[in-house]
DNA sequence: GTCTATACAGCGATAGAC
DNA sequence: GTCTATCGCTGTATAGAC
């Protein structure tokens, strides 16, 4: 699904990947967009997990949003998309269940980093231009679209110049 | 295939929507990938004349750009995405030759964005932080990425919010 | 839980009449 | 250029044996 899209993966594809037949796959996932919804949920909840180990193990703003961005340099490097960017382009076609965790991570994701921005707005460490949230969006946005701009261009040093750039935005006093 | 995807989307699709067979329109595009490539052409084309559109008729940089992020905001009143996009999402799964327009049409709208870009900081009216290259960069995937996020939450105005903060940083100064 | 076999719909694509 | 009809394949999903 992250390479291929829900649209452009099929159980034949997952079934002869891990070895077992599409049948006994239907066996454990009886419909696609269950599958699909066992996925997606899995990696919010794989995210959600990653965002609390950050919040543990680094006190500073700034060292939290440098390893968020990492995550996705980590995705980029394996020539995958983030599954929320992957979904959101095929939005329209998702199962109903399946656009409701597409939502919820966005929103976990958001969240997150307003927190964050207000964390090291209150430390002093980040000056961002705007409202929290406005700066959230900004990055979030940011780096999803860097992250589907640097793939096709196989720029994946790219993407790192511009997920800096964005960092640094938070940096600056108006 | 703005709104579905390349995946997402069949001859039966078009035909019952233009009101002509399927062998008809085979007749006029043999194969779905030359058909696909058409259709992305015929984007990367319009978009191209309405970037020249924008230089003839904005002097200033500034304008230009509010020119440009309107450009996605009507796009995405339509409920689509832009065609790049969702092709970079779907990226691996497509024809060789639709991969080619696609990094193509990247290249335009950098190329645009970063000429726009240094020709207000010629003239003062803009001061982005960086290169002219990695503000060009910030902005386009900013936008893309925003496109993205503001589908599936079905939300406008966050993403002429975002789109306006985006601007807003290319005045600041260090 | 696994398998083979199969149903059934939709896909891209072609043949050939008009 | 248009159509109807059809091909071959793949897709999701099910039946039923082991």
């Amino acid at each position: 699904m992250q390479t291929r899209g829900y649209n452009g993966f099929s159980y034949a594809d997952v079934a002869a990947e891990i070895g077992i037949s599409k049948a006994s796959l239907h066996h454990h996932f009886r419909t696609k967009a269950a599958l699909g919804a066992a996925i997606m949920q899995r990696y919010a909840d794989g995210t959600a997990r990653a965002l609390a180990d950050i919040e543990a193990d680094e006190p500073e703003a700034t060292e939290r949003l440098a390893r968020f961005s990492q995550l996705y340099v980590d995705v980029l490097r394996r020539k995958r998309l983030c599954l929320g960017a992957m979904l959101a382009a095929e939005f329209g076609t998702l199962p109903g269940p399946m656009q409701k965790i597409v939502r919820q991570f966005f929103r976990t994701n958001h969240d997150w980093l307003q927190g964050t921005i207000s964390h090291g707005r209150k430390a002093g460490s980040l000056a961002p231009q705007g409202t929290d949230a406005e700066a959230a969006r900004v990055l979030l946005s940011g780096l999803a679209g860097a992250m589907l701009v640097a793939r096709p261009q196989k720029d994946l040093d790219g993407f790192q110049v511009t997920a800096r750039a964005l960092l640094a935005g938070l940096h600056r006093h108006r």
